[in-house]
DNA sequence: AACAGTTACGAAAACGGTTTCGTGTTAATA
DNA sequence: TATTAACACGAAACCGTTTTCGTAACTGTT
């Protein structure tokens, strides 16, 4: 077993200094030709690569960033992990992932394990369980340490931190209204049952196309299902109980199931129900008939979030940088598809 | 801004060594009581943990695994990751993914990044071209080093390390063979383009079946898809050109594509074609049909994986364990839906 | 009073690098 | 020839821990 090379051996090797060693591989003025040829040929022969630890312990920076999402099956969350990874990558940096599994205590044992050294900086989806219980005070933590923060999607006014969001009331708003264009007028909402800032936000934008077209809000046409479905007995009742010609979904999955329901009830898509989903995911594009869905555009907002987090990370930790935080927002966009064309 | 606290900054400020504060945090019976509680509430007060990068500097261990995948869009790959996760978190390590994008460079690249002191191990899917150049220096080389290595899936013989398996040629071979009792006789097999090992060895299966049961493999009912599709015409001429009664396809998207072409062309499923699929994802669960498909039970791969690097990286290296590297193979279980079920 | 045995702590090395500063040797200049 | 500057290198500090070993100050024994 080959292992690993350290300076010392070199240095002991060729009866040189440690620093000298250090300085030729760096190429350095200071150390002569003649040496430094003959330690970096030494050290490409023993193929030697300086190790990552010592130089973050040296540095303070580790070049990690920790990324901690609420679950990780799921498209949206790896789509923007793609965008982070992309962005970190090629900037040299490594992503350490942490899932929270919607959990509050996960999210902050998680967070504290990565807070003592291990990263420069997190990217953060809050957990359903945060958000509920509006309880921040380790998201508070990390950045009166001083460590960067970007949260994504899942986010809060309580701290101030960089963001990345989407225009989610607008977009669910504009999707409302694309179906009122297209006639309909009885149109219903799946949203969740558990607190999510965005359903809500996708609720409002709902509610405010409906208000907008003058068209009243019927709460019975509001359907909350809880997270953990397999249980299509709610969702029966409602199609049972209640008559309407749209669907507006707070995600992909209440959408299609919709669907299924209403195919099974002898429904045809789009023309006695249309449905639009939100999060436009692999189901979306291959479901039967495919489904109309606001993109999220997961990879770009990751990206972005890299972008933002790494800027803080290496830019040198200046007093009147504080409070300099900005929220952006990319703009969502409609994926037209069978659900909701008419003349498919 | 209140900075992290060292053992450095507890001596200074109670005037006493760092060894000292060291002993007292990790209650050491050398302490004296009073010393011990007064170090004990002053860290507790301002909130003391250890550096993480110095200890890992310390114990030439990080306490990270990394884990390398082509692709983390991907279902499959996410629920492995998600075992992974799961054990490695409550095993108190934390995870670093990297993603090779089905690219042998990244994929080196990667590894060579981490392999240099910031991981304790490595848990990997190799790219398609990896697999497809038969180039696996890298993978070597980590060995070599003494760092342990446990390949999941996508894996080769080249290799001499622990492997997490599923068995592909016996669970192909059996969905056929249940497509065979249902009496299904000119079955498709839709594979992948590329060279992967486990659409190899899924074809082998699918081969044996038919051989087991006397019907002759006819080559033009095997059909080669390019990974990135979008294209439908391939598939499309396959269905004009060829009449078969089922298919089997070595991942999920194919079938689903192929059954919404079959659904075009007014077949009905699973009557006139009936679809088995590979890798039990979400499309087989919401499709229309649902597709019934071949659990990878990719959570429970995840989890051996971790289990299995972990065990090696906490057992001291003692060189007659070299060598000792086991395989393990998980059985794939048919996940029976709707796209076989002619009862349905 | 002399000795050994605790007790309670500190000094220092180690992990593997980087970097500042000091210095002996040589070459250039006055 | 004396002075200075440039060159090439090494010593040592530092990042934040852990851990071994040494020792001063007590305690107890005879």
């Amino acid at each position: 077993m080959r292992r690993k090379i350290t300076l010392k051996h070199i240095a002991r090797e060729l009866d040189v200094s440690i620093s000298t060693v250090s300085k030729a591989l760096k190429n350095s003025e200071e150390i002569s030709r003649d040496t430094k040829e003959k330690i970096q040929a030494f050290a490409r022969l023993y193929n030697y690569k300086p190790n990552n630890i010592a130089i973050s312990l040296k540095n303070k920076r580790t070049k990690n960033i920790g990324v901690v999402i609420p679950d990780i099956v799921h498209h949206f969350f790896t789509t923007v992990f793609r965008g982070i990874e992309k962005y970190a990558n090629q900037k040299g940096y490594n992503v350490i992932v942490c899932v929270s599994d919607e959990s509050f205590d996960k999210e902050v044992i998680n967070m504290e394990m990565l807070a003592n050294g291990s990263i420069d900086g997190f990217i953060v989806a809050l957990s359903a369980e945060t958000q509920q219980r509006n309880d921040f005070n380790h998201l508070r933590e990390i950045t009166e340490q001083g460590i960067p923060l970007v949260l994504f999607d899942r986010v809060t006014d309580e701290i101030e931190c960089d963001k990345v969001i989407i225009n989610d009331e607008e977009a669910a708003c504009e999707a409302v209204e694309q179906l009122i264009r297209s006639g309909k007028r009885n149109i219903a909402l799946f949203t969740t049952e558990s607190y999510l800032n965005v359903s809500e936000k996708r609720a409002m934008g709902y509610r405010k196309a409906l208000t907008k077209h003058n068209i009243p809000i019927r709460e019975e046409l509001i359907l909350s299902l809880p997270f953990q479905f397999e249980n299509e007995n709610l969702t029966e009742q409602f199609f049972k109980e209640q008559s309407f010609d749209a669907v507006l979904s707070v995600n992909e999955i209440f959408a299609i199931r919709g669907m299924r329901l209403a195919q099974k009830f002898g429904y045809r898509i789009p023309q006695d129900i249309a449905f639009v989903g939100f999060t436009d995911g692999i189901l979306s594009r291959y479901s039967m008939p495919t489904l109309t869905s606001v993109a999220q555009h997961g990879e770009q907002m990751g990206a972005l979030a890299a972008e933002m987090l790494i800027e803080k990370v290496e830019q040198e930790y200046d007093e009147s940088d504080k409070g300099n935080y900005q929220t952006k927002i990319i703009r969502a966009s409609l994926i037209e598809r069978e659900s909701t064309q008419m003349d498919g």
